[in-house]
DNA sequence: TTGAAAGCGCTAACAC
DNA sequence: GTGTTAGCGCTTTCAA
């Protein structure tokens, strides 16, 4: 049943020529083969279908065309898009991802590990960021293994990065609340608290902070919600604050740090009576599919992020084709505000100053 | 900069042994090594940071714990819990996942090709189904390559497939409208007379058309809308539902053919003026993370997308291990309806008769 | 219990 | 232009 291995010996001997010839004809670059041979050979590979052995290619070229896609979260909402932008230049390069899914550091440790061993060519990281340093990560710089980091923050600046600037999407959200007239303020902020922070979270709260601060606004504790990053989590945390304020201390706009935690957080202030965006205007970052059809729909800071995974594909890419690593740089990308419905128009009377 | 490559032949070197020594020491199955020469060995590996070449394995073992994912949409929202649930048993079996995205039958065969030149053990194809019949994957079978389909409607039965019962799911959701005493029915389908219609599409609208039969009811033409699966879709559909229906034959129950749609069937509704549920009741099949937060929540089948993953991944390890096919067998899972808002209570009157 | 030797399928010097 | 040869790093007979 199963076709039998078919090797160039094979296609040689058929053709009656040298495996060498075949292999000439195959990868075609310097050396000039007779036309007739040449054509006979296509025949003879046409023939007996003929599929190289790439595994065998990559023992003497000491080169897998390869990649090693190391993320944390399948579920992450960025990680469909990234790949696709990672997948789309690889593919036209014709690299192959292999993709390894590694919860945590240690996970993270044990994939690199194994597939080092299967020798891919370098590694994309597209994982959380939990903490700015990565001792792993700089030992595998320091072992000339070419890599790039996608969202991460790094605080080894010789290791590529592609960041999408959090802070100041948190701050343009914020500014953008204040251009509509609002002054008092509240958050539902990404897990900023726990054990080990989402360092996405960290700068989200801080963009939005600073803004705040430029306004010379304080904020009541009370409309600072945490939450992190689930429908579920935005959900309770609006519950909370509506539970939690009154009239007179609820603020009219909010930032919510993700886009599924502003789902919730929609939900929630719909139960409670209040019209978005008549009562509350809501800001959000994060561009989902979903956020546009949201009721009503969600006004959003959209994270570039196809971009990101081409600009990373690309720059590794470049790297393995160079032989050797690019001047290290950590690009940072921008988000883009997409008005739609959910923060409204500008306020007209001052009575909503808090 | 970068390392050096140490092979097994310096590890012996330094072990004083000799390299199938080390192999043993590795792999150690059958063959008895000393006990001094084996720790002298282990030290040197573990001293020397030795990393044994994955490929130069492959070659001899003529397999390479690699089997290829093949989709074609990595923006469906079948992709991620399905790719979970493979990966979590792959990794578990020591199996690594080479990922290929493709669109269109020419890509697949293109993906095909080149991962079996990657010399991979075995595929999953979670594509689309586009069409029943798929001549080059008969092919594959009968080259005797493992692999395994999920979602797919092929009609060569000696595929193993893995397959999610469309048509059910949407007679229950119907069923489901019916016990509630609906009698006036709507639709929003998917891509069901496309130029290649989507399988599930076609499945679905059949479980619904199933149900309606039964019951002995027939649906007003102008209550049978065409969506394309996505937001955008089931929004304009919905709308132009409203637009072309009036009061006394619009439908008091609509089944929307996935989750997307769904929910830009809420955001027209109710931009129509109509409430979910009182006015309209609304089911779906899909249950992604953001269906249980809409406004109100939608009552949807839930797909066992991660199971399928996992059931699939791990029928075709045990083929892999068995060295020959499984009795060739098309599984097909069941949805599981999970009531929320969005269909309310029992009608109370007759008035809804329709 | 261990080592030597022969390849896996291919490419790349090096001859001719 | 083309063939011969020597490996890539590893496993696996086959002897010892």
């Amino acid at each position: 049943m199963r076709e039998e291995v078919i090797t160039i010996r094979d296609v040689a001997r058929q053709a009656g020529v040298s495996p060498s010839t075949v292999s000439h004809v195959l990868n075609g670059k310097d050396r000039h083969v007779g036309l007739a041979k040449r054509e006979k050979v296509l025949e003879v590979i046409r023939q007996l279908n003929y599929r190289p052995n790439a595994i065998a290619r990559s023992m003497i070229r000491r080169a897998t065309f390869t990649i090693g896609l190391v993320i944390t979260e399948l579920q992450n909402p960025l990680f469909v898009p990234v790949t696709e932008g990672v997948e789309e230049v690889l593919r036209a390069e014709g690299y192959h991802i292999v993709l390894a899914s590694a919860s945590g550091i240690e996970g993270e440790i044990r994939a690199i590990e194994t597939l080092r061993q299967q020798q891919v060519d370098g590694f994309i990281f597209m994982s959380l960021s939990l903490r700015y340093s990565s001792p792993h990560l700089t030992q595998l710089k320091e072992a000339g293994v070419p890599f790039i980091t996608i969202n991460r923050y790094l605080d080894d600046k010789d290791i590529n990065q592609i960041q999408i600037d959090d802070r100041e999407a948190a701050y343009t959200a914020t500014q953008h609340l204040f251009s509509l007239g609002h002054t008092c303020f509240g958050t539902v902020a990404g897990p900023i608290n726990s054990e080990v922070p989402r360092v996405s979270a960290l700068q989200r709260y801080r963009g939005w902070h600073e803004a705040l601060q430029e306004h010379g606004l304080s904020v009541l504790p009370e409309n600072v919600l945490i939450g992190d990053y689930t429908f579920e989590g935005g959900y309770k945390a609006a519950q909370q604050l509506l539970a939690q304020t009154t009239l007179s201390t609820r603020p009219t706009a909010l930032f919510i740090a993700n886009e599924s935690m502003a789902v919730g957080t929609l939900k929630a202030l719909y139960e409670g009576g209040l019209r978005v965006p008549q009562d509350m205007a809501v800001v959000t970052i994060g561009d989902a599919p979903f956020v546009a059809y949201t009721i009503p729909a969600l006004t959003a800071l959209a994270l570039p992020v196809d971009e990101a995974g081409r600009i990373a594909a690309r720059r590794l890419v470049e790297w393995l084709k160079a032989g050797q690593p690019p001047q290290a740089e950590t690009i940072t990308l921008s988000c883009r505000l997409i008005v739609r419905d959910s923060c409204g128009a500008k306020l007209k009377g001052m009575g909503n100053q808090g």
